[in-house]
DNA sequence: GCTACACTCTGTATTAATTACAGGGTAAAG
DNA sequence: CTTTACCCTGTAATTAATACAGAGTGTAGC
C-alpha cells in the first residue's frame, strides 16, 4: 500500500526535503524505522514520495518528544502488521498521550505569555510570574 | 529568588518525587541545567523544594521535545541573567514554537482518532485513513 | 559498641540517537 | 577528460541518559 512507485529522490534531496540530516536517514534505515530503499545500478539509494512522507512523519514525531521506539510503534500501524482492534487500542493510547502533551504545552505557553506581558511595561517580571514557569 | 531554604530531599527522594532518574540528576548538575546542591557534613547532596520544581520542569520540557539546550534557554529566564526585553523576546519565541508543536500534535491526534473510529466497526481502516497519519 | 541493610558518594563504562569524518566511487557540466 | 558535486561505506565523535563497581554513611536492632 505504501509501496514506492518511482525513484524520485536521492539521499541528499530527501534530506533537504524532509528536514532530516543526511546521515540520520542512513541511521533510521539501520534501526528499521525506514525501509532499505531500492538502489540504482551504481548503488545509489533511490527514494520515492512515500519515503519522504514517512521520514517527515518521523521527524515531526521526534520533535514532539516521541522516542524512536514510540515512533516505531506508531509506524507499525501504518505498516499493517496489526489487527484492527490492536490498531484501535494503540491509536487511543497515543491520543491520551497527545492530550497530556498538549495540556502541558498550553500551561507553559500561558506562563511564557504572562512573563512577556509583564515585561511589556519595561519592568522585569516579578518572582511570582517567573516562578509560574516552574509551577506548571 | 529561587534560593534553597531547607534541606528536604536526598538525591534518591528527589529522583522519586521528580520522576527523573537518580543518575540523570547528577548528569544535569554536571552540564549546568541543575545547580550544584549544598552538601551535608558527610558530602550528601541536600535538595530543597526549589530543586524539585526546577527538575520537574526540566523533565516535562524534555518530554515535550525540547532539547537540553532549549530547556537551558528557558531556565535562564528563571535564573534572572537576562534583561527584561530579552526575557520578553525569548518568551515569545518559545510561545511560537509551542503553538507549532500544539498544532502538530492536534493533527496527529485527529489522524489517530479517525483510525480508531474506523476500527470501531471491526473493519480494518482503509489506506486513506492510515495514510492520513503520514500526511499531516 | 557491633552488624546489617539501605542508602550515599565518585569515577568510569555503556546505551541510544545523532552527527561527523575519511577514503574512495560516480555523474555530468564544461 | 578534468573538475565539481554529488554518492557510497565504515568508523569515530557527540549528546543525552543510564549502569556499574568499589567505597563511605546512617541508623535500626542486637
Amino acid at each position: 500500500m505504501t509501496a514506492s512507485r518511482k525513484c524520485e529522490y536521492t539521499r541528499g534531496k530527501l534530506a533537504k526535503e524532509s528536514g532530516v540530516n543526511l546521515e540520520t536517514i542512513r541511521f533510521y534505515e539501520k534501526i528499521g524505522l525506514m525501509p532499505d530503499p531500492p538502489r540504482s545500478a551504481a548503488g545509489y539509494r533511490c527514494y520515492s514520495i512515500d519515503h519522504l512522507k514517512r521520514l517527515t512523519f518521523i521527524r515531526r514525531s521526534r520533535e514532539l518528544g516521541f522516542t524512536n521506539n514510540e515512533v516505531g510503534g506508531l509506524l507499525e500501524m501504518v505498516d499493517g502488521s496489526y489487527a484492527c482492534d490492536e490498531i484501535k487500542q494503540i491509536a487511543l493510547e497515543n491520543v491520551k498521550l497527545i492530550i497530556k502533551k498538549v495540556l502541558d504545552l498550553k500551561k507553559m505557553q500561558q506562563a511564557l505569555e504572562s512573563m512577556a506581558a509583564e515585561c511589556s511595561g519595561g519592568v522585569t517580571p516579578d518572582c511570582a510570574i517567573i516562578d509560574r514557569l516552574l509551577e506548571t
